[in-house]
DNA sequence: TTTAGGG
DNA sequence: CCCTAAA
């Protein structure tokens, strides 16, 4: 089945052959069914626990994030959280702010199914596992967060972090490490139990878990902000991989939410069966998630109270936190947003859509701003609107790279615990570097001013993100690409494809086969793939329009992959409306250049699979989304130049356009007879 | 849930 | 892109 495909994805790239497909109901029913129970049942109890949390949590905290602001130079964030039990507006508020993040936390079905994909790249399969007995759990990320919480909400203090603990963690200082570590050690077994059953403790969306590195900080600093935590957004176990031959072992992975993840548990066997756990009860949860996120109107008023005793006085004056409060009553009221029930993604995409940042920087830029290290951006001077050149922001939280944990399956509870903080404090320990996402992007240019990277003060600031990365993180652009192992499908696809895709798609991913990190990168080469795979987006802020500088930068979010459609719009774009239409995401040439090779290879008429293959990864693009885009260029193709309009699509692609879709018809018509074949070129190599 | 088409 | 009838 799609086993032997995949496999070929690993070696020859995505140019697998056209394999007259079983009806989908069959073959879904084949993969489905090497699930092993025992791990639907495990999620499914994970699942009810997970939903009874959520329903405690209902009643709990909040943590929410303030603005704190400088006369100077310096950007400070100002971040407070406190338990308000009762006030679910505050909380439906802070997951509303939270929430562009929040969607990130949701690990994405794209993701997992890549996890399967690569799953059975490796020679053993699931069933090596399953009949093991083992269990796979999935775990929401909110659920995780409450597991994997260190601290609780009740200690959460308002707080003011200025410039310099931004620069600190930046430069993932031994005092962020030994913070952590001692909170670690501090915050254990008992903690974790608190937070279990004191579920009420923790608000949903921003919940901390690993705060100690922060907090420890902050405190000399006199500063505490329970938001700038870290955040195990979801965990999970899976089995050990049986190449391993342990199988009574357990690996556990803690990922990132936001696709950021570090660790590698792709070449895990068992990740497929996990997969389909995790994707069953991935939907289960964000269904139980949004649910309840939107069921509640904010009231700000509440908010204020949560600004209660903490953090400020050594830094802030009330006038400041006066400020943040009165940033947070305004924005609250704009984040209402429809969700996006397709993915996370999209949800976030969402937010990030709508708001009023523009990527072009000549455009975008409405308000002066200074970088956080007070570097003074010359642009103070401009005369705008705003007298006020500084850029009030808050730290809502961290993300934290991939945990990757084994331990065996006769492991005590406590001692997998213990186990968890040995990874984290090794992950602290390896040093930290603070990432920025803007809008969803990563935003990689440290030499970009606040205002060239559109963080300004008008701007979706909650949109503004940031993430603890590894600062040693393997980006090896000297590793030699493809391995066939490692290879990406899209890569891969590319690579062995002779028509030259797009100039993007052209671009060498590092595929850091060679490297032992390699096996912890996989996730990242795909990461790199949607990037490629997205169109160049000249007004994208963050890729400088140089598109091989992502080489040698950060890992990309698979966010990135959205980034770019981002289209700017109108800071008061009205989105309060529940069924506000679908923002527009013109497909860019690489993605109409994907989309024919696809339709190429697969026919018409089967706008899922094409989908898949051609954006896999974009989950804002739907099955009916591709087919509408083909219907439109069927329809741009048989018209005269001159009626074209929009992004002008290549010619060539037009004529391919064409073709596929005179050719499959006819092959749909004498279906029954031999395989289907492409039209000519599509079958290359 | 997917397809197929009209709006 | 949306909406939906059908499958």
């Amino acid at each position: 089945m799609s086993s032997k495909k995949r496999l070929n994805y690993g070696f020859s790239g995505y140019q697998s052959p056209v394999i007259p497909k079983a009806p989908r109901s069959v073959r879904r029913r084949h993969s489905l069914k090497n699930i092993d129970k025992d791990q639907i049942c495990a999620f499914e109890l994970l699942a009810a626990v997970a939903g009874e949390l959520l329903q405690e949590s209902e009643s709990s905290a909040c943590s929410n994030a303030a603005v704190g602001k400088d006369e100077l130079s310096d950007c400070r964030a100002v971040t407070k959280c406190e338990q308000l039990k009762e006030d679910k507006a505050v909380k439906s508020e802070c997951l509303d702010q939270g929430s562009c993040v929040e969607s990130a936390y949701i690990p994405e079905p794209a993701a997992q199914e890549q996890n399967l994909k690569y799953s059975l790249d490796k020679p053993n399969h699931i069933e090596n596992n399953v009949c093991h007995k083992n269990t796979y759990a999935v775990l929401n990320s909110d659920f995780s967060k409450k597991d994997w919480s260190y601290t609780k909400l009740e200690n959460c203090k308002e707080v003011n972090i200025d410039g310099k603990l931004y620069t600190k963690v930046e430069g993932g200082s031994s005092n962020l490490k030994d913070a952590c570590d001692k909170k670690i050690q501090t915050g254990t077994q008992k903690q974790l139990d608190d937070d279990v059953k004191k579920t009420e403790d923790l608000t949903v969306a921003n919940s901390c878990s690993v705060k100690g590195p922060i907090e420890k900080h902050v405190n000399n600093n006199a500063a505490i902000n329970s938001e700038s935590s870290v955040q195990f957004h979801w965990c999970r176990a899976v089995h050990r991989p049986s190449f391993g031959k342990q199988r009574n072992n357990v690996k556990l992975g803690i990922r990132d939410d936001d696709e950021n993840s570090y660790g590698s548990y792709r070449h895990s066997t068992n990740i497929r069966a996990f997969r389909q756990t995790s994707r069953i009860g991935y939907r289960r949860m964000r269904k139980m998630l949004t649910s309840r996120h939107w069921k509640v109107a904010p009231q700000l008023k509440d908010y204020e109270r949560s600004c209660s005793n903490y953090g400020m006085k050594s830094f802030h004056q009330n006038r400041k936190r006066v400020c943040a409060l009165e940033r947070c009553r305004l924005e609250i009221p704009s984040k209402r947003r429809k969700l996006s029930h397709y993915s996370s993604i999209a949800a976030y995409d969402r937010q990030a859509n709508s708001k009023s940042i523009s990527n072009s920087p000549e455009k975008g830029i409405k308000r002066d701003i200074i970088s956080p290290r007070g570097t003074g951006v010359s642009a103070a001077g401009r005369n705008h609107q705003k007298k006020d050149p500084n850029v009030k922001f808050s730290i809502k939280s961290f993300k934290v790279p991939e945990l990757l944990i084994e331990v065996s399956e006769t492991e005590t509870v406590g001692s997998l615990k213990r186990t968890v903080m040995e990874a984290v404090k090794t992950i602290l320990g390896s040093g930290l570097r603070v990432g920025m996402v803007l809008q969803g992007t990563k935003v990689r240019d440290d030499d970009r001013t606040l205002q060239q990277a559109g963080i300004c003060q008008n701007g979706n600031l909650d949109n503004l993100g940031f993430t603890l990365e590894p600062s040693s993180y393997p980006v090896c652009p000297s590793l030699h690409f493809k391995s066939p192992p490692a290879l990406s499908p899209y890569v891969a696809d590319h690579e062995l494809t002779r028509r030259p895709p797009s100039p993007i798609l052209e671009l060498e991913l590092p595929s850091a086969s060679s490297d032992p990190s390699k096996i912890k990168m996989d996730k990242h080469d795909e990461d790199y793939q949607k990037l490629a795979l997205s169109p160049t987006n000249p007004i994208d802020p963050t890729s400088d329009g140089a598109i091989p500088d992502s080489r040698a930068l950060v890992i990309v979010s698979p966010l990135n992959a959205e980034a770019p459609l981002v289209v700017p719009v109108g800071p008061k774009n009205s989105r309060s409306e529940l069924s506000q239409r679908r923002t527009r995401r013109p497909f860019s040439a690489a993605e109409v250049e994907a989309l024919v090779e696809a339709v190429e290879q697969l026919g018409t008429g089967r706008w899922r699979d094409v989908k898949i293959r051609a954006f896999e990864y974009a989950d804002h693009r739907t099955y009916v989304d591709v087919k509408d885009k083909w219907k439109t260029l069927v329809h741009t193709a048989s018209i005269a130049p001159q009626q074209r309009r929009g992004e002008a699509v290549p010619q060539e692609l037009l004529d391919r356009v064409l073709a596929a879709h005179a050719y499959w018809p006819k092959q749909h018509e004498k279906h029954h007879a031999e395989a289907p074949k492409p039209p000519s070129q599509s079958i290359t190599e």
